[in-house]
DNA sequence: ACCTGAACACCGTTCAAGT
DNA sequence: ACCTGAACACCGTTCAAGT
């Protein structure tokens, strides 16, 4: 449940000095693209993807409603960038477990635990990732590498942990997907609402990692 | 790759007699709730969630764009009807997996890659009934039957598969859970694309449930 | 380069009115 | 009951124009 960031109002115009007829010095300080992109981010975590409108974005932001287009192509670009932004959070979230756990098994469980929780945390970023939102016609390559990137994570630590001779010798990438689809499964089950008067989603994860490893270790 | 299905071109007026004023014979012979219901299915069949639109079900029944609220109170309603629709194939689909492949281990191998067919075959459909599109605040209970219908299936199969001593004796919902996140999980990720250059879906299927077996069996 | 403001072609929904 | 057609308050996107 994460806290509304602190943030001061914005006023549509800084009128320090209302003297000369509209000085309007030039908005945004040089990172529009950015502002944008976090302002987005905000709707879509408070008011969910369906809430989100590009005049919104403007208005929050004292800028025209069709400045966002010096930066983005579209709504769905726009889309696409917040996606590529979740999946580097996920990416720091999921390497930062596993290494802030010992690099071992538990940690491994922790690095599941800690996926799982960001779409928790995250359910409307985490649905614009995996939703189908952004069209698959015109992949961002960025989006495309940066998803690549949280996927490698998986990858790279179950290679370390058959090194270390606790999980099975199949090809990794095969074990990761396999992994990921458990994980991906759990954490929209959870943020869909259909475990409602089921187990309780943590015991469920604890059962789930019991069982995962009983089919995965060497 | 479903083929269109055969459709006459439709006109508004049908207009074989033009001498009375407006005959216009009542339409839609009294199910015009069951053609929205399929014509929409259609359209995001086609096109995808984003692109339905109330308007155009509407014109390609022939009816007013409006005559859809005595049926539906809005379109998050009818996109309920939707995923309520969608439930029910795939209960149906899942179970006559089970019985048709001999009710033991091999056949729940059947309904699982029966489940994992249906979201691919119907990848719109199936994003429809999890990906958050309808309204949480407004839960159709006669959704909710439906999708817990498809879940019992499952469920039972698990427990049917107990007493025939094959599989562990956890708590048959938690077991279940542990399936259809695994299953919900793959079938996501190969609907969105995300193992593009990856093991074939098929390979990665098998592997999959032997994985998954080896963490389940007795 | 970066942004504006008017305009365009849409959209879901409401509502008085018809039969 | 069931449906229409006009109207309302939106929406994403385009574009000529300003600095």
């Amino acid at each position: 449940m994460p806290a509304i960031p602190p943030q001061a109002p914005r006023s549509r115009v800084p009128a320090p000095r209302p003297r000369k007829p509209k000085p309007r010095t030039r908005y945004h300080h040089g990172d529009l693209r950015r502002a944008l992109l976090e302002e987005t981010v905000r709707i879509i975590r408070d008011e969910g993807v369906a809430g989100l409108t590009l005049r919104t974005v403007g208005a929050r932001l004292g800028v025209s409603r069709t400045a966002m287009y010096r930066h983005f192509a579209d709504k769905s670009a726009l889309l696409a960038a917040v996606s590529r932004d979740g999946f580097t959070q996920l990416r720091v979230a999921l390497q930062a477990a596993f290494d802030g756990g010992g690099r071992d098994r538990e940690a491994f469980d922790a690095q599941g635990r800690a996926y799982v929780e960001f779409a928790i945390a995250n359910p409307s970023h985490y649905r614009v990732m995996f939703g189908g939102f952004v069209d698959k016609s015109c992949v961002d390559p960025a989006l495309a590498a940066e998803a690549d990137g949280a996927f490698q994570v998986l990858v790279d630590t179950l290679v370390e942990l058959q090194a270390r001779g606790v999980l099975r010798q199949d090809e990794p990438r095969q074990l990761a997907l396999f992994v990921w689809s458990l994980v991906h499964g759990l954490a929209m089950l959870v943020i869909d609402g259909q475990l409602q008067g089921r187990p309780a989603a943590d015991d469920l994860l604890g059962f789930t990692f019991r069982r995962m490893w009983s089919g995965l270790e060497a």
